[in-house]
DNA sequence: TGTACATCAGTGAACGCGCGTTCACTGATGTAC
DNA sequence: TGTACATCAGTGAACGCGCGTTCACTGATGTAC
Protein backbone atom coordinates (compact mmCIF):
# COMPACT_ATOMS: atom_id res chain seq x y z
CA UNK A 1 0.00 0.00 0.00
CA UNK A 2 3.43 2.14 0.04
CA UNK A 3 3.55 5.26 -2.24
CA UNK A 4 7.30 5.32 -1.69
CA UNK A 5 9.57 5.03 -4.81
CA UNK A 6 11.40 1.84 -2.80
CA UNK A 7 7.85 0.26 -2.95
CA UNK A 8 7.60 0.86 -6.38
CA UNK A 9 10.40 -0.85 -7.56
CA UNK A 10 9.64 -3.60 -4.97
CA UNK A 11 5.98 -3.89 -6.58
CA UNK A 12 7.75 -3.71 -10.06
CA UNK A 13 10.17 -6.63 -9.07
CA UNK A 14 7.40 -8.71 -7.62
CA UNK A 15 5.17 -8.28 -10.56
CA UNK A 16 8.10 -9.30 -12.51
CA UNK A 17 9.42 -12.01 -10.25
CA UNK A 18 5.57 -13.74 -10.30
CA UNK A 19 5.46 -13.53 -14.63
CA UNK A 20 8.84 -15.22 -14.87
CA UNK A 21 7.24 -18.01 -13.09
CA UNK A 22 4.19 -18.05 -14.52
CA UNK A 23 5.24 -18.00 -18.26
CA UNK A 24 6.90 -21.21 -16.76
CA UNK A 25 4.34 -22.75 -15.35
CA UNK A 26 1.00 -21.69 -17.89
CA UNK A 27 3.52 -20.23 -20.83
CA UNK A 28 3.79 -17.42 -22.48
CA UNK A 29 0.35 -16.62 -23.51
CA UNK A 30 -2.08 -17.60 -20.80
CA UNK A 31 -1.10 -15.55 -17.84
CA UNK A 32 -3.16 -12.46 -17.77
CA UNK A 33 -2.58 -8.95 -16.34
CA UNK A 34 -5.35 -9.19 -13.45
CA UNK A 35 -4.12 -12.27 -11.82
CA UNK A 36 -0.50 -11.54 -12.17
CA UNK A 37 -1.48 -8.05 -10.27
CA UNK A 38 -3.67 -9.78 -7.49
CA UNK A 39 -0.73 -11.98 -6.50
CA UNK A 40 1.21 -9.22 -6.41
CA UNK A 41 -1.07 -7.65 -3.86
CA UNK A 42 -2.69 -5.11 -6.48
CA UNK A 43 -5.21 -4.18 -8.63
CA UNK A 44 -5.02 -4.82 -12.19
CA UNK A 45 -4.96 -0.81 -13.25
CA UNK A 46 -1.84 -0.12 -11.79
CA UNK A 47 -0.24 -2.29 -14.02
CA UNK A 48 1.06 0.73 -16.49
CA UNK A 49 2.72 2.69 -14.02
CA UNK A 50 5.21 -0.32 -14.27
CA UNK A 51 5.31 -1.56 -17.89
CA UNK A 52 4.49 -0.18 -21.64
CA UNK A 53 2.32 -3.04 -22.59
CA UNK A 54 2.05 -6.65 -21.82
CA UNK A 55 4.40 -7.80 -24.11
CA UNK A 56 6.80 -5.91 -22.90
CA UNK A 57 6.40 -7.45 -19.68
CA UNK A 58 6.32 -10.91 -21.18
CA UNK A 59 9.27 -10.32 -22.90
CA UNK A 60 10.96 -9.07 -19.84
CA UNK A 61 9.81 -12.32 -17.63
CA UNK A 62 10.96 -14.69 -20.17
CA UNK A 63 14.40 -13.44 -20.08
CA UNK A 64 14.92 -13.44 -16.49
CA UNK A 65 13.12 -16.89 -16.08
CA UNK A 66 16.20 -17.68 -18.64
CA UNK A 67 18.84 -16.16 -16.31
CA UNK A 68 17.62 -17.73 -13.19
CA UNK A 69 17.50 -21.27 -14.48
CA UNK A 70 21.81 -21.10 -15.24
CA UNK A 71 22.13 -18.61 -12.20
CA UNK A 72 20.60 -21.83 -9.90
CA UNK A 73 23.02 -24.63 -12.17
CA UNK A 74 26.31 -22.81 -11.41
CA UNK A 75 25.51 -22.13 -7.63
CA UNK A 76 24.90 -26.18 -7.54
CA UNK A 77 28.29 -26.50 -9.52
CA UNK A 78 29.90 -24.95 -6.67
CA UNK A 79 28.16 -26.41 -4.20
CA UNK A 80 29.10 -30.39 -5.14
CA UNK A 81 33.02 -29.85 -4.49
CA UNK A 82 34.29 -33.25 -5.35
CA UNK A 83 31.87 -33.69 -8.42
CA UNK A 84 30.80 -30.89 -9.73
CA UNK A 85 29.89 -32.37 -13.25
CA UNK A 86 27.53 -35.20 -11.58
CA UNK A 87 26.11 -32.72 -9.30
CA UNK A 88 24.96 -30.13 -11.94
CA UNK A 89 23.51 -33.36 -13.61
CA UNK A 90 21.93 -35.17 -11.13
CA UNK A 91 20.37 -31.70 -9.75
CA UNK A 92 19.12 -30.96 -12.93
CA UNK A 93 17.35 -34.53 -13.48
CA UNK A 94 16.02 -34.13 -10.22
CA UNK A 95 12.11 -34.97 -9.27
CA UNK A 96 12.43 -31.59 -7.15
CA UNK A 97 13.27 -29.55 -10.42
CA UNK A 98 10.35 -31.86 -12.32
CA UNK A 99 8.10 -31.08 -10.22
CA UNK A 100 8.84 -27.02 -9.95
CA UNK A 101 9.19 -26.03 -13.61
CA UNK A 102 8.18 -22.37 -12.55
CA UNK A 103 11.21 -22.22 -10.99
CA UNK A 104 13.01 -24.58 -13.17
CA UNK A 105 15.27 -24.09 -15.95
CA UNK A 106 13.15 -22.23 -18.86
CA UNK A 107 15.53 -23.80 -21.55
CA UNK A 108 12.88 -26.58 -20.97
CA UNK A 109 9.48 -24.62 -20.53
CA UNK A 110 10.44 -22.19 -22.82
CA UNK A 111 11.86 -23.94 -25.57
CA UNK A 112 8.93 -24.51 -27.82
CA UNK A 113 7.64 -20.51 -27.35
CA UNK A 114 11.25 -19.08 -28.29
CA UNK A 115 11.19 -21.37 -31.52
CA UNK A 116 8.05 -19.26 -32.76
CA UNK A 117 9.42 -15.80 -30.83
CA UNK A 118 11.03 -12.83 -31.96
CA UNK A 119 14.61 -12.22 -32.75
CA UNK A 120 15.13 -10.77 -28.96
CA UNK A 121 13.65 -13.82 -27.18
CA UNK A 122 15.53 -16.24 -29.52
CA UNK A 123 18.85 -14.49 -28.54
CA UNK A 124 18.12 -14.68 -24.72
CA UNK A 125 17.32 -18.21 -25.15
CA UNK A 126 20.72 -18.83 -26.85
CA UNK A 127 22.80 -16.88 -24.50
CA UNK A 128 21.37 -19.27 -21.47
CA UNK A 129 21.78 -22.76 -23.85
CA UNK A 130 25.66 -20.96 -24.20
CA UNK A 131 25.89 -20.47 -20.78
CA UNK A 132 24.89 -24.35 -19.39
CA UNK A 133 27.74 -25.45 -22.41
CA UNK A 134 30.41 -23.41 -20.85
CA UNK A 135 29.58 -24.73 -17.46
CA UNK A 136 29.02 -28.48 -18.47
CA UNK A 137 31.94 -28.20 -20.48
CA UNK A 138 34.40 -26.19 -18.16
CA UNK A 139 33.19 -29.11 -15.30
CA UNK A 140 34.52 -31.49 -17.91
CA UNK A 141 38.54 -30.04 -18.56
CA UNK A 142 36.91 -27.38 -21.59
CA UNK A 143 38.17 -29.48 -24.57
CA UNK A 144 37.02 -29.72 -27.99
CA UNK A 145 35.88 -33.40 -26.98
CA UNK A 146 34.13 -31.76 -23.33
CA UNK A 147 32.40 -29.27 -25.81
CA UNK A 148 30.83 -32.17 -27.82
CA UNK A 149 30.12 -33.98 -24.90
CA UNK A 150 28.03 -30.71 -23.28
CA UNK A 151 25.73 -30.57 -26.07
CA UNK A 152 24.77 -34.39 -25.79
CA UNK A 153 24.06 -33.97 -22.35
CA UNK A 154 21.98 -30.66 -22.15
CA UNK A 155 20.40 -31.63 -24.72
CA UNK A 156 19.28 -34.76 -22.88
CA UNK A 157 18.78 -32.98 -19.86
CA UNK A 158 16.96 -30.95 -21.73
CA UNK A 159 14.83 -33.42 -23.09
CA UNK A 160 14.45 -35.65 -20.67
CA UNK A 161 12.68 -33.33 -18.18
CA UNK A 162 10.25 -31.98 -21.03
CA UNK A 163 9.27 -35.40 -21.37
CA UNK A 164 9.64 -36.24 -17.63
CA UNK A 165 6.86 -33.53 -17.30
CA UNK A 166 4.50 -34.85 -19.66
CA UNK A 167 3.98 -38.15 -19.57
CA UNK A 168 0.72 -39.43 -17.32
CA UNK A 169 2.62 -42.23 -15.61
CA UNK A 170 4.67 -41.17 -12.58
CA UNK A 171 7.01 -44.15 -12.22
CA UNK A 172 7.97 -43.88 -16.02
CA UNK A 173 8.86 -40.37 -15.40
CA UNK A 174 10.81 -41.55 -12.87
CA UNK A 175 12.96 -43.76 -14.69
CA UNK A 176 13.15 -42.01 -17.26
CA UNK A 177 15.37 -39.10 -14.83
CA UNK A 178 16.84 -41.68 -13.52
CA UNK A 179 18.24 -43.67 -16.12
CA UNK A 180 19.44 -40.31 -17.92
CA UNK A 181 21.05 -38.92 -14.78
CA UNK A 182 23.31 -42.50 -14.24
CA UNK A 183 24.09 -42.86 -18.61
CA UNK A 184 25.14 -39.03 -18.33
CA UNK A 185 27.41 -39.51 -15.53
CA UNK A 186 28.63 -42.91 -16.11
CA UNK A 187 28.73 -42.23 -19.55
CA UNK A 188 28.39 -45.36 -21.74
CA UNK A 189 27.97 -48.51 -19.21
CA UNK A 190 31.13 -50.77 -19.73
CA UNK A 191 33.35 -48.42 -21.15
CA UNK A 192 35.56 -45.47 -19.22
CA UNK A 193 35.98 -42.05 -20.99
CA UNK A 194 39.29 -39.85 -19.76
CA UNK A 195 38.18 -36.70 -18.31
CA UNK A 196 41.22 -34.83 -17.68
CA UNK B 1 -18.55 -26.78 -51.83
CA UNK B 2 -20.29 -30.20 -51.58
CA UNK B 3 -22.95 -31.23 -49.62
CA UNK B 4 -22.45 -35.05 -49.46
CA UNK B 5 -21.41 -37.08 -46.54
CA UNK B 6 -17.84 -37.46 -48.25
CA UNK B 7 -17.42 -34.00 -48.65
CA UNK B 8 -17.95 -33.38 -44.71
CA UNK B 9 -15.73 -36.00 -44.09
CA UNK B 10 -12.71 -34.94 -45.68
CA UNK B 11 -13.67 -31.33 -44.20
CA UNK B 12 -13.48 -32.67 -41.31
CA UNK B 13 -10.39 -34.29 -42.04
CA UNK B 14 -9.02 -31.40 -43.59
CA UNK B 15 -10.25 -28.85 -40.93
CA UNK B 16 -8.25 -31.81 -37.96
CA UNK B 17 -5.22 -31.75 -40.85
CA UNK B 18 -4.48 -28.27 -40.63
CA UNK B 19 -5.12 -27.78 -36.22
CA UNK B 20 -2.45 -31.11 -35.78
CA UNK B 21 0.21 -28.91 -37.63
CA UNK B 22 -1.12 -25.34 -36.45
CA UNK B 23 -0.53 -26.55 -33.02
CA UNK B 24 2.83 -27.89 -33.14
CA UNK B 25 3.61 -24.56 -35.48
CA UNK B 26 1.60 -22.20 -33.09
CA UNK B 27 0.99 -23.98 -29.66
CA UNK B 28 -2.29 -25.38 -28.66
CA UNK B 29 -3.64 -21.56 -27.47
CA UNK B 30 -3.26 -19.19 -30.52
CA UNK B 31 -4.65 -21.08 -33.16
CA UNK B 32 -8.28 -19.40 -34.14
CA UNK B 33 -11.32 -21.10 -35.35
CA UNK B 34 -11.72 -18.48 -37.85
CA UNK B 35 -8.31 -18.61 -39.64
CA UNK B 36 -8.61 -22.75 -39.29
CA UNK B 37 -11.72 -22.89 -41.05
CA UNK B 38 -10.20 -20.39 -43.78
CA UNK B 39 -7.62 -22.40 -44.46
CA UNK B 40 -9.57 -25.30 -44.78
CA UNK B 41 -11.65 -23.63 -47.68
CA UNK B 42 -14.81 -22.74 -45.29
CA UNK B 43 -16.31 -20.46 -42.81
CA UNK B 44 -16.21 -20.31 -39.27
CA UNK B 45 -19.94 -21.11 -38.85
CA UNK B 46 -19.44 -24.88 -39.65
CA UNK B 47 -17.24 -25.29 -37.28
CA UNK B 48 -19.34 -26.72 -34.99
CA UNK B 49 -21.41 -29.11 -37.60
CA UNK B 50 -18.00 -30.65 -37.33
CA UNK B 51 -16.52 -30.35 -33.56
CA UNK B 52 -18.42 -29.70 -30.34
CA UNK B 53 -15.97 -27.12 -29.35
CA UNK B 54 -12.45 -25.13 -29.49
CA UNK B 55 -11.17 -27.58 -26.86
CA UNK B 56 -12.50 -30.58 -28.59
CA UNK B 57 -10.46 -30.27 -31.72
CA UNK B 58 -7.34 -29.10 -29.84
CA UNK B 59 -7.68 -31.98 -28.05
CA UNK B 60 -8.23 -34.37 -30.81
CA UNK B 61 -5.48 -32.29 -33.28
CA UNK B 62 -2.62 -32.27 -30.22
CA UNK B 63 -3.20 -36.14 -30.56
CA UNK B 64 -3.51 -36.68 -34.30
CA UNK B 65 -0.29 -34.80 -34.60
CA UNK B 66 1.49 -37.55 -31.67
CA UNK B 67 0.96 -40.05 -34.22
CA UNK B 68 1.76 -38.65 -36.70
CA UNK B 69 5.30 -37.94 -35.86
CA UNK B 70 6.25 -41.36 -35.00
CA UNK B 71 4.69 -42.96 -37.98
CA UNK B 72 6.88 -40.96 -40.05
CA UNK B 73 9.84 -42.11 -37.58
CA UNK B 74 8.89 -45.99 -38.71
CA UNK B 75 8.65 -44.96 -41.95
CA UNK B 76 12.10 -43.45 -42.05
CA UNK B 77 13.25 -46.56 -40.11
CA UNK B 78 12.39 -49.23 -42.39
CA UNK B 79 13.47 -46.74 -45.70
CA UNK B 80 17.06 -47.06 -44.10
CA UNK B 81 17.63 -50.87 -44.45
CA UNK B 82 21.70 -50.80 -43.36
CA UNK B 83 21.67 -48.61 -40.54
CA UNK B 84 18.09 -47.99 -39.42
CA UNK B 85 19.21 -46.76 -36.48
CA UNK B 86 21.87 -43.98 -37.50
CA UNK B 87 18.77 -43.21 -40.11
CA UNK B 88 16.55 -42.57 -37.79
CA UNK B 89 18.64 -40.61 -35.58
CA UNK B 90 19.99 -38.82 -38.68
CA UNK B 91 16.27 -38.17 -40.11
CA UNK B 92 15.74 -36.38 -36.31
CA UNK B 93 17.83 -34.42 -36.00
CA UNK B 94 18.13 -33.35 -39.72
CA UNK B 95 17.97 -29.39 -40.57
CA UNK B 96 15.05 -30.09 -42.35
CA UNK B 97 13.11 -31.43 -39.27
CA UNK B 98 14.26 -28.88 -37.52
CA UNK B 99 12.89 -26.36 -40.31
CA UNK B 100 9.14 -27.70 -40.45
CA UNK B 101 8.12 -27.83 -36.67
CA UNK B 102 4.27 -28.13 -38.26
CA UNK B 103 5.18 -31.31 -39.83
CA UNK B 104 7.68 -33.15 -37.28
CA UNK B 105 7.99 -34.81 -34.17
CA UNK B 106 4.92 -33.41 -31.63
CA UNK B 107 7.33 -34.74 -28.40
CA UNK B 108 9.02 -31.61 -28.82
CA UNK B 109 6.62 -29.31 -29.57
CA UNK B 110 4.17 -29.92 -27.48
CA UNK B 111 6.56 -31.35 -24.40
CA UNK B 112 5.48 -28.10 -22.73
CA UNK B 113 1.66 -28.12 -23.31
CA UNK B 114 1.59 -31.57 -22.46
CA UNK B 115 3.07 -30.99 -19.40
CA UNK B 116 0.16 -28.63 -18.15
CA UNK B 117 -2.04 -30.44 -19.80
CA UNK B 118 -4.77 -33.06 -18.71
CA UNK B 119 -4.54 -36.40 -17.97
CA UNK B 120 -6.00 -37.46 -21.55
CA UNK B 121 -3.39 -35.20 -23.27
CA UNK B 122 -0.50 -36.87 -21.30
CA UNK B 123 -1.64 -40.46 -21.89
CA UNK B 124 -1.24 -39.45 -25.68
CA UNK B 125 2.05 -37.91 -24.88
CA UNK B 126 3.45 -41.24 -23.07
CA UNK B 127 2.27 -43.37 -25.57
CA UNK B 128 4.11 -41.44 -28.22
CA UNK B 129 7.40 -41.79 -26.25
CA UNK B 130 7.05 -44.99 -25.58
CA UNK B 131 6.41 -45.96 -29.02
CA UNK B 132 10.01 -44.19 -29.90
CA UNK B 133 11.79 -46.35 -27.18
CA UNK B 134 10.33 -49.17 -28.52
CA UNK B 135 11.85 -48.29 -31.88
CA UNK B 136 15.15 -47.09 -30.79
CA UNK B 137 15.60 -49.65 -28.33
CA UNK B 138 14.35 -52.49 -31.25
CA UNK B 139 16.84 -51.26 -33.44
CA UNK B 140 19.29 -51.70 -31.07
CA UNK B 141 19.15 -55.70 -29.89
CA UNK B 142 16.18 -54.43 -27.16
CA UNK B 143 18.51 -55.39 -24.43
CA UNK B 144 18.32 -53.52 -20.99
CA UNK B 145 21.00 -51.42 -22.09
CA UNK B 146 19.06 -50.94 -25.57
CA UNK B 147 16.07 -49.33 -23.25
CA UNK B 148 18.51 -47.51 -21.32
CA UNK B 149 19.91 -46.10 -24.62
CA UNK B 150 17.57 -45.43 -26.34
CA UNK B 151 15.88 -43.20 -23.29
CA UNK B 152 19.28 -41.03 -23.48
CA UNK B 153 18.81 -40.85 -27.55
CA UNK B 154 15.35 -40.06 -27.67
CA UNK B 155 15.91 -37.50 -24.56
CA UNK B 156 18.98 -36.07 -26.44
CA UNK B 157 16.91 -36.36 -29.94
CA UNK B 158 14.22 -33.85 -28.23
CA UNK B 159 16.41 -31.48 -26.34
CA UNK B 160 18.49 -30.84 -29.63
CA UNK B 161 15.91 -30.17 -31.51
CA UNK B 162 13.94 -27.96 -29.35
CA UNK B 163 17.29 -25.51 -28.80
CA UNK B 164 18.29 -26.00 -32.17
CA UNK B 165 14.77 -23.88 -32.88
CA UNK B 166 15.10 -21.50 -30.38
CA UNK B 167 18.31 -20.43 -30.85
CA UNK B 168 18.95 -16.63 -32.63
CA UNK B 169 22.45 -18.10 -34.77
CA UNK B 170 22.00 -20.51 -37.15
CA UNK B 171 25.06 -21.61 -37.91
CA UNK B 172 25.16 -22.52 -34.21
CA UNK B 173 21.54 -24.46 -34.20
CA UNK B 174 23.50 -26.38 -37.28
CA UNK B 175 26.10 -27.21 -34.92
CA UNK B 176 24.20 -28.14 -32.29
CA UNK B 177 22.08 -31.08 -34.35
CA UNK B 178 25.29 -32.36 -36.01
CA UNK B 179 27.39 -32.69 -32.96
CA UNK B 180 24.53 -34.78 -30.73
CA UNK B 181 23.78 -36.89 -33.55
CA UNK B 182 27.50 -37.71 -34.69
CA UNK B 183 27.36 -38.46 -30.71
CA UNK B 184 24.43 -40.55 -30.81
CA UNK B 185 25.58 -42.65 -33.41
CA UNK B 186 29.12 -43.09 -33.27
CA UNK B 187 28.36 -43.29 -29.17
CA UNK B 188 30.80 -41.92 -26.94
CA UNK B 189 33.69 -41.25 -29.32
CA UNK B 190 37.06 -42.61 -28.71
CA UNK B 191 35.30 -45.66 -27.45
CA UNK B 192 33.21 -48.59 -29.46
CA UNK B 193 29.73 -50.06 -28.27
CA UNK B 194 28.45 -53.41 -29.84
CA UNK B 195 25.53 -52.85 -31.60
CA UNK B 196 24.43 -56.40 -32.11
C1' DT C 1 -36.66 -41.15 -65.49
C1' DG C 2 -38.81 -37.33 -63.40
C1' DT C 3 -40.78 -34.52 -59.45
C1' DA C 4 -41.58 -33.16 -54.57
C1' DC C 5 -39.62 -33.00 -50.25
C1' DA C 6 -36.54 -33.67 -46.15
C1' DT C 7 -31.93 -33.33 -44.67
C1' DC C 8 -28.03 -31.02 -43.53
C1' DA C 9 -23.14 -28.91 -44.84
C1' DG C 10 -21.98 -24.54 -45.21
C1' DT C 11 -22.85 -19.22 -44.79
C1' DG C 12 -22.43 -14.91 -42.46
C1' DA C 13 -24.57 -11.76 -39.19
C1' DA C 14 -24.99 -11.22 -34.37
C1' DC C 15 -24.10 -12.16 -29.51
C1' DG C 16 -21.49 -12.12 -25.31
C1' DC C 17 -17.61 -12.85 -22.59
C1' DG C 18 -12.78 -12.17 -21.32
C1' DC C 19 -9.16 -9.35 -21.18
C1' DG C 20 -5.86 -5.68 -22.39
C1' DT C 21 -6.00 -0.91 -22.00
C1' DT C 22 -7.60 3.80 -20.56
C1' DC C 23 -8.89 7.24 -17.35
C1' DA C 24 -10.62 10.11 -13.61
C1' DC C 25 -9.86 9.85 -8.98
C1' DT C 26 -7.63 9.01 -4.18
C1' DG C 27 -4.51 9.52 -0.73
C1' DA C 28 0.26 8.82 0.78
C1' DT C 29 4.98 10.72 -0.07
C1' DG C 30 8.06 14.06 0.08
C1' DT C 31 9.51 18.78 -1.04
C1' DA C 32 9.23 23.96 -0.44
C1' DC C 33 8.90 27.56 2.58
C1' DT D 1 9.10 21.42 13.38
C1' DG D 2 4.96 22.59 11.06
C1' DT D 3 2.01 23.66 6.88
C1' DA D 4 0.75 23.96 1.93
C1' DC D 5 1.30 21.86 -2.27
C1' DA D 6 2.88 18.86 -6.19
C1' DT D 7 3.74 14.25 -7.45
C1' DC D 8 2.50 9.87 -8.46
C1' DA D 9 1.56 4.67 -7.01
C1' DG D 10 -2.40 2.49 -6.73
C1' DT D 11 -7.75 2.02 -7.40
C1' DG D 12 -11.71 0.46 -9.87
C1' DA D 13 -15.13 1.65 -13.36
C1' DA D 14 -15.51 1.75 -18.20
C1' DC D 15 -14.14 0.94 -22.96
C1' DG D 16 -13.37 -1.77 -27.03
C1' DC D 17 -11.56 -5.43 -29.55
C1' DG D 18 -10.98 -10.35 -30.60
C1' DC D 19 -12.83 -14.56 -30.65
C1' DG D 20 -15.66 -18.61 -29.43
C1' DT D 21 -20.31 -19.67 -30.01
C1' DT D 22 -25.18 -19.31 -31.71
C1' DC D 23 -28.67 -19.03 -35.12
C1' DA D 24 -31.67 -18.19 -39.04
C1' DC D 25 -31.01 -19.03 -43.61
C1' DT D 26 -29.44 -21.16 -48.27
C1' DG D 27 -29.01 -24.44 -51.58
C1' DA D 28 -27.08 -28.92 -52.85
C1' DT D 29 -27.81 -33.91 -51.85
C1' DG D 30 -30.32 -37.76 -51.95
C1' DT D 31 -34.57 -40.26 -50.90
C1' DA D 32 -39.67 -41.30 -51.72
C1' DC D 33 -43.04 -41.98 -54.93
Amino acid sequence: MGHSKADKAASRDRVLEIAARKVREEGVTRPGIADLMKEAGLTHGGFYKHFASRDELIAQATELALTEGTAKMEETARESEEAPRAGVVDAYLAERHRDSPGTGCALVTLGAAAGRGDQHFKEAYERQVRTYLDLLAGLDGDSEDARAEAMVALSAMVGATLMARAVADGDFSDELLKTVADRLNRRVPGTSVSTD
